[in-house]
DNA sequence: TAGATTGTTAATCGATTAACAATC
DNA sequence: TAGATTGTTAATCGATTAACAATC
């Protein structure tokens, strides 16, 4: 049984995975934590610790093979058993989400989209269709929806946060720019563009001051 | 002259202001830390903490006038100077981001777009120009950008991000679920969506496995 | 063997939380 | 005045980093 990990470490496991693909391409074999963490300009000690929790495939004097960690993250991240997903907002951040493929990679499957009519919505390649709100609750509970995307303004969110929950979903990933009320049992991760921005406001006006300064 | 703050209260800050204009749409004159915390489900204290290092106006007893809060914030943000922005990839991601409204009142302009062609895009409402990549540096250059937002595909990622550092942009918001490497006085801000997706997932895989526990 | 690299245990660092004095 | 609320200083907690023994 693999150790429970921080979140900092969970969120730093993708950017592994993908680090490790990409030296994987380039026909490495075998790699060392040393390797990754530089390749992602993170402390080796960190990575060393980050990878142990994952993988015990680790071998002194030769590291990882890369081929079995890639598949011990992806394990370790469900990439192998998919998630199924509902979409509630097809504004364009909403089906710009809905048409992004690297989603499956991740064991992501929306299986539907919601807005508050619906309607029939033309893609480049397929056409999709849109369910109207209204029928959101019967289908997560039918096909027992655990996760819940949000995209709609942020003046409705709560209350299609709300129905969600109420249908059973049990983790929400909300675009919405505004704070949701749950359960403590329920998950909320909040996708925040406007914290975001803050860090890299921050950092310019630093650099404007500094740059003065000189 | 105001405190400078962690990165972790700079990402909370946002949410304060959120929460204070939606109490001020409410009619709430003034407001205490303990108010703020409990609508967003945070600490007491953390909140009076962050609060402190933005702004001066907290009276014991009373609280903080909601109007002058919200223009600390404001201000502390940096949301009443804009910065001017492009962005490189008119893909769906892009354009969607193009067409979101909302950052306006964060202070990002995105004065550009560009893809490696270039043509007309149809908006809803306008129609706005995607130019060619080709023209990127000179434009950068020449409006003195600071700030590009980066939605190509991974694998031509690093090389835009190269040729906005080159061109003089400082700070880069990087929704291409890949690396990148800058020079150390650049800051590269990922939007990870793949790090969410993570704690997503675990938090479904604990569940699944307490419920079966039960 | 020698040394590179692993995993673990201890030390450091930074953020959060608690305690409390100041004050409207 | 009394007590709610502020801002600050000290204690706790968790994550990162350092040190080091184990080993291929």
């Amino acid at each position: 049984m693999l150790q429970s990990v921080s979140r900092q470490t969970l969120q730093r496991l993708p950017d592994y995975l993908n680090c490790l693909k990409s030296l994987q391409q380039s026909g490495i074999l075998t790699v060392s934590a040393k390797t990754v963490a530089e390749t992602l300009g993170l402390g080796e000690i960190q990575v060393r610790k980050d990878l142990a929790s994952v993988s015990t495939g680790g071998k002194p004097k030769i590291g990882y093979v890369t081929k079995d960690l890639i598949k011990d993250l992806e394990d370790y991240l469900g990439y192998h058993d998919s998630h199924d997903a509902v979409l509630v907002g097809a504004g364009k951040l909403g089906r710009a989400l809905l048409s992004y493929e690297g989603f499956k990679e991740y064991g992501l499957n929306i299986v539907a989209a919601f807005d508050t009519k619906g309607y029939e919505t033309e893609n480049d390649d397929t056409s999709s269709l849109v369910l109207p709100i209204s029928s959101l609750s019967d289908l997560c509970r039918r096909l027992q929806i655990r996760i819940g995307i949000i995209t709609v303004p942020a003046d409705c969110a709560q209350e299609i946060c709300d129905t969600l929950v109420k249908s059973g979903v049990l983790a929400i990933w909300n675009f919405a720019p505004t704070h949701l009320h749950v359960p403590e049992n329920i998950l909320v991760k909040n996708e925040n563009m406007a914290s975001s921005l803050a860090v890299l406001s921050q950092h310019l006006s630093k650099k404007m001051l500094s740059e003065q300064s000189e």
